[in-house]
DNA sequence: CCTGAAACGGACTGTGCAGTCCGCTTACGT
DNA sequence: ACGTAAGCGGACTGCACAGTCCGTTTCAGG
């Protein structure tokens, strides 16, 4: 199963990074062709390892969280529980700011892929970094996420740093 | 020019309403068939009207800023400014809410169409309440905006009726 | 090398959509 | 009532896209 050619490795890499850049840029829209083009392949060979476009998507979106759950890693390797969580909050938004269009992809795929792994590790950081004093001990993971959301949400163009020091500062202790 | 043959105006109302809808469910992607079908007229009505879809989006939307035009002169001509203030954000958070799809559509159309007026009626709201001593002295209209944008699109399903009353608690003086 | 399986990629199909066109219908002034 | 211009709507075109197929190319083991 894992014996995949080694053209057909490399291919495979170049088709999800392709795909990344453009459902990061388009959202769900961008198409097969596109994508395909970008990755220096045919579109026949992207539909071989992706049955559909959502199949696509789907593994887009699992690498998606796979990078956001290894920055809760890295949060939780940290000895400064609480510096590691405004650095991971920080990480987590430039991330998600640099790739507007994947919002709309994970949305998408309703049910996601790896989302339970991901809250498991926030919750770990979040938590951790209460004990440490570094956060007011009174919120929750989701309160966290949500007040997040809402300052990259509704800051306006090129604000949203700001805003988000804002909100962080308001969840320190 | 306004000399519309009977008709033509009945159908033309009719494919206003069915736009409004159909944008408002499935935002800009809700194709012309559907929305003719839904008004009860071919679709070549529409295009005679609207030469492009985008001309019909445009007209959506600007309806809909219409409708929040007149909630804000609602509210001027109230004679408590405050609670008109409350009113008036609450009726305008119900109604974004319940044309979910509309937000994409204001966007699809990048420059907006009558938002100027729309923002002078608001900042006259606000001011007019803030001199009545109801609302905080040191919060601009856009604030108000960003605020309570982020609270319906940051709330959890069901919960931005709770969200909105805590932002608008915080609004009071 | 040489061979067979794996992988490739582009031609092809089917679908759904925006936008056009034109023969038919209907409102309305006289 | 009737003539005509305004309005109608569905057949049609063109395009973009998802998904299939198959003849050709390339990898890798002997």
């Amino acid at each position: 199963m894992t014996e995949l050619r080694a053209d057909a490795r490399r291919n495979l890499e170049r088709v999800l990074d392709a795909a990344a850049e453009a459902f990061a840029a388009s959202g769900p829209d961008a198409s097969i062709d596109e994508i395909a083009h970008a990755a220096g392949v045919g579109h026949g060979t992207v539909f071989r390892r992706f049955p559909t476009k959502d199949d696509l998507i789907y593994a887009v979106v699992e690498r998606h969280f796979a990078q956001m759950c290894e920055l809760a890693r890295d949060a939780l390797a940290s000895d400064d529980p609480g510096e590691a969580f405004f650095d991971f909050v920080r990480r987590v938004a430039e991330l998600s700011m640099s790739t507007p269009g994947l919002h709309r992809c994970v949305v998408h795929c309703g049910e996601k892929p790896g989302a339970a792994e991901l809250t498991r590790l926030v919750a770990k950081v979040v938590s951790r970094a209460q004990h440490a004093g570094a956060v007011r001990a009174d919120v929750k993971p989701l309160d966290v996420q949500l007040l997040v959301r809402s300052a990259l949400t509704s800051a306006p163009a090129g604000q949203w740093r700001r805003y988000l020091g804002v909100v962080l500062d308001g969840l320190r202790a």
